[in-house]
RNA sequence: GCGCCCGUAGCUCAGCUGGAUAGAGUAUUGGUUUCCGAAACCAAGGGUCGUGGGUUCGAAUCCCGCCGGGCGCACCA
């Protein structure tokens, strides 16, 4: 794969030109080379001087003039410049952009993409969500967070595995099996016998009814068949199990997210992982019992307190599956991990970590990575919408996706960084549809689609070739414009994968499609001279092509009309 | 009380591995179409970057205190 853009050949040049300068015994500052904020300041700017100055006692300026003297001459950088503090402000010549459109039509889909995870593989894990319920909001978000992530990372070169992991046998599940079992012999929410804890929802009953029918359900991962025998606890288990699940797979895949992996907790006891944790745990001095209970000392490895283990009863406590769990993971080979998460599991973390450490079997202090979003807070009818399971009070991903759409869902979902709440206006995102970004950067797309129409339409034909060879007939600013932000692409994919920050790509996205709707609205594409016609359509249609390869890494739609 | 996250324009939010005059959407006001889709474009107004210190040549960005909001602090999952 080519070098992506000009950065690192321009890093390359500040490393030559550092060298030439320093006093050798002088450590190396890390400088960076970055992109400007404005035109004015070139296009790419250097802060080596500013930071040379003092340990070099000189000023920066002056060091500035002796670095920029000290390049060496090239054909990508047209001008170089010192300005401000002290700042070498790199100016590229317009061959560079020129080169780079070329690049974006010669790459295609796979513009923009790089190696840095050259075939390593990483477990990317996230919604996880029991199978006790319909999918709410929250999940969406750890959905198109996880997912956008994974796309992202595999545009890096990663061997991205995406893991769900749930809990198929515990309380909860045990919960929801009351709760089917009460509906299946008429019992109500409000009636006596209901189950204390039992779940209220409307969709319990639903489940009890197929139950009786004798209904099958298929999920991704199991296929289950009711017997209708409502002393069954077994059956009614596995097939509310099933049939939750094949709720939630319907959502996910209504969404765009699919998962390489389903991972159930049970599995960790049946195949004895958990045992080996605890066993791993215990040989290597790390535990105690104290009250009838086994315990980890986990506050010897970062965390507040120590965990109980094993309760007094003889059960284990959610985090010895946790921790098991993860070691799975590290045992399969995932040597980079990401585990989303929603904050209100953040708690978690430091003990997770703690236990894996205390496992003592090499698993690196920083393992696995965590990205965790804050809570999303519905609002409708200018009221919060309070999510409740029990009480059935609840905004699921399919309302959602229904009432607003499954582009604009998953747009609103990734445009913010994980950790700042988000407050998802149900009525905004449905009157204010035609508002939301997705559409504008989306329109952008149909927009060049459009104009490909109409070439044809009035009988031109588009000559690739022969436009990228009159690249320098667009020389307007709106062009130029349009050049340089479409050489950002790989920087940003870069960046925001590097970052596990999807967000990044849906903001620069926004950026692009802006930059295109300038350029559309100050000039007129489909002109009657055939080398500035075919250069238009050479920079638009690469627009297209960036906007569809982004699009994609956010699992949103290129529509050719709107 | 302890831990994590957040506090930037009326509203929703970018920017935060320190850098050159603080950005966008939305809302408000005014303009743009005999011409490729006006789901668009252009322009104006709007900010003590919660607050007080500190580090630095330079702080929205890093450190500490305080104020405000969210989440979590079980032998629940």
């Amino acid at each position: 794969m080519k070098q992506p853009l000009h950065a690192l050949v321009l890093q390359a040049f500040a490393e030559l030109t550092r060298q030439a300068i320093l006093p050798a015994d002088l450590a190396a500052p890390a400088f960076v080379i970055e992109r400007t904020r404005s035109r004015e300041h070139g296009d790419f700017a250097c802060n080596l001087a500013l930071l040379l100055a003092k340990p070099a006692r000189c000023k920066p300026r002056d060091l500035a003039e002796k670095l920029v003297a000290a390049l060496p001459a090239n054909d990508v950088v047209d001008k170089v410049e010192v300005a401000g503090p002290g700042f070498i402000n790199f100016f590229l010549g317009a061959a560079a952009y020129h080169a780079e459109v070329a690049r974006v039509l010669d790459e295609g889909d796979a513009y923009g993409r790089n190696t840095r995870g050259a075939g390593r593989t990483v477990g990317v894990e996230f919604v996880s969500a029991n199978p006790t319920g319909p999918l709410h909001v929250g999940h969406g978000r750890g959905a198109a967070i996880g997912d956008s992530l994974s796309r992202l990372l595999a545009a890096s070169g990663w061997n991205v595995k995406r893991e769900f992991y749930y809990n198929d046998a515990g309380v909860q599940i045990a919960n929801l099996t009351l709760s089917v079992q009460a509906r299946a012999r008429g019992i109500t929410p409000d009636d006596a016998g209901w189950p204390e804890k039992g779940y209220r929802g409307d969709y319990i009953a639903e489940v009890a009814r197929a139950f009786l029918d004798g209904a099958t359900v298929t999920a991704d991962d199991r296929k289950v068949t009711a017997n209708g025998d409502v002393e069954d606890s077994d059956n009614i288990r596995a097939f509310s199990v099933a049939w939750l699940r094949r709720e939630q797979d319907q959502d996910l895949k209504a969404f765009g997210v699919d998962f390489d992996v389903y991972f159930l907790e049970s599995s960790l006891y049946a195949d004895g992982k958990v045992a080996e944790t605890v066993d791993l745990l215990t040989r290597h001095g790390h535990t105690y019992e104290k009250d009838g209970a086994l315990w980890l000392k986990t506050t010897d490895f970062g965390d507040d307190k120590d965990r109980v283990m094993r309760k007094s009863d003889g059960t284990f406590t959610y985090f010895v599956p946790d921790v098991a769990y993860h070691l799975s993971k590290w045992q399969r080979g995932y040597r980079k991990a990401i585990t989303e998460l929603g904050a209100d599991h953040h708690g978690s973390l430091a003990r997770v970590k703690a236990g894996l450490q205390a496992l003592d079997c090499g698993i690196p202090k920083g393992w696995p990575d965590y990205v965790l979003h804050q809570m999303v807070t519905v609002m409708r009818g200018g009221e919060e919408v309070k999510i409740s399971k029990r009480a059935g009070s609840y905004v699921t991903l399919r309302d959602l996706i229904e009432e607003v759409g499954r582009d604009a869902t998953r747009y609103f979902l990734i445009a913010r960084k994980g950790d700042s709440q988000l407050t998802f206006d149900i009525d905004l995102a449905r009157s204010q549809s035609n508002d939301n970004p997705v559409y504008y950067i989306q329109y952008a797309h149909a927009r060049v689609c459009s104009v490909l129409r109409q070439a044809e339409e009035k009988g031109f034909t588009f000559d690739q070739a022969h436009g990228l060879h009159n690249l320098s007939r667009l020389d307007s600013e709106h062009e130029q414009a349009l050049m340089v932000e479409l050489s950002r692409y790989p920087e940003i994919v870069e960046t925001a994968a590097a970052a596990l920050e999807p967000h990044l790509l849906a903001a620069w996205l926004r950026e692009l499609a802006q930059a295109f709707h300038t350029y559309y609205n100050s000039h007129q594409f489909l002109v009657d001279d055939a080398a500035v016609r075919d250069a238009r359509l050479a920079l638009v249609v690469a627009t297209r092509q960036v906007l569809r390869n982004g699009l994609d890494l956010l699992g949103l739609s290129a529509p050719d009309k709107m």
